[in-house]
DNA sequence: ATCTACATTATAATAATTCTAAACTGTTGA
DNA sequence: TCAACAGTTTAGAATTATTATAATGTAGAT
């Protein structure tokens, strides 16, 4: 995605309408250094708190999942309990802080390459990720 | 957990009343050759239908998450929608079949050790784990 | 300006999971 | 042996995340 407010033609680009509520989710999702990680929740709490930007959570639903159809997000799967995305959207490994819940980013040179010995017969692998669970050093649990 | 039919033990070992849902429950759950990975539907269809248990829905779902605090079961994260869970509680890899919804466990030979060169500060490392997606190799989809 | 397909919205519906409170049962020890 | 108690089960209600519905609005084309 765009550094600026170009979102308008990335959006018409992939054939999604450049509605203002659109533009506003690309803004708060894109505009930013480091690739987002976050729930629903998250991203409606940042539009109407952060943006002054009322947008039904219906709204919200269908344009996450038309994002993440047409390649601009991606659902990542780290708790069975709520879906968080990535804007980070290519195969990539992650840290996932057990104590604070926030997912970081590996980069390439963090993890060696995988190597898989075994083939399931008549599949093929679309993508092999690896997921860190960290948490607090100190033992200052009882 | 054992082979044979006494988990009657096993459970009073960690302190969980051997009542007759519990020992149903493991019977479905343990004894099997190969470890299982299964939903709570999955779980809830075997005790009612193969054995002829009915057991309450809240009563599965409180004796899975017994299990789960008492290491006799591991909650496993491919699916944003719904919980997955494995009687094999070590850290190891999975195969995720995305056709058929499958988990396939990952032996130690089939993924190199996994080497890790970043470290966050002031966080230790829990587990690291493997997802391998495939999915069916002919391309008979448009 | 008009039209039309696509979007947004409030609201209802569904699905997974957890809570509640009453009835039940395994275990303990008199 | 058996009453008593703590832990367990249960049906059903409540909660939470997500999706569907259907009426209204709007972007983009003519
Ligand atoms: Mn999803
Ligand atoms: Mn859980
Ligand atoms: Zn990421
Ligand atoms: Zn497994």
């Amino acid at each position: 995605m765009p550094k600026k407010c170009n979102f308008i033609e990335k959006l018409r680009e992939v054939g999604l309408r450049p509605t203002k509520q659109r533009v506003k989710m690309c803004e708060v999702l894109y505009n930013r250094e480091k690739t987002f990680h976050f729930t629903i929740n998250d991203l409606v709490k940042l539009l109407s708190e952060k943006m002054n930007q009322k947008i039904s959570l219906a709204t919200v639903y269908n344009t996450v999942h038309a994002f993440e159809r047409k390649g601009y997000l991606k659902e990542i799967s780290i708790d069975s309990h709520k879906s968080y995305f990535d804007t980070n959207t290519s195969a990539h490994h992650h840290f996932f802080d057990e104590d604070t819940h926030e997912l970081i980013d590996c980069d390439e040179s963090d993890i060696d390459k995988i190597n898989i010995r075994k083939n399931i017969t008549g599949k093929k692998i679309n993508s092999v990720e690896v997921l860190v669970r960290v948490a607090s050093d100190n033992q200052t649990q009882k």
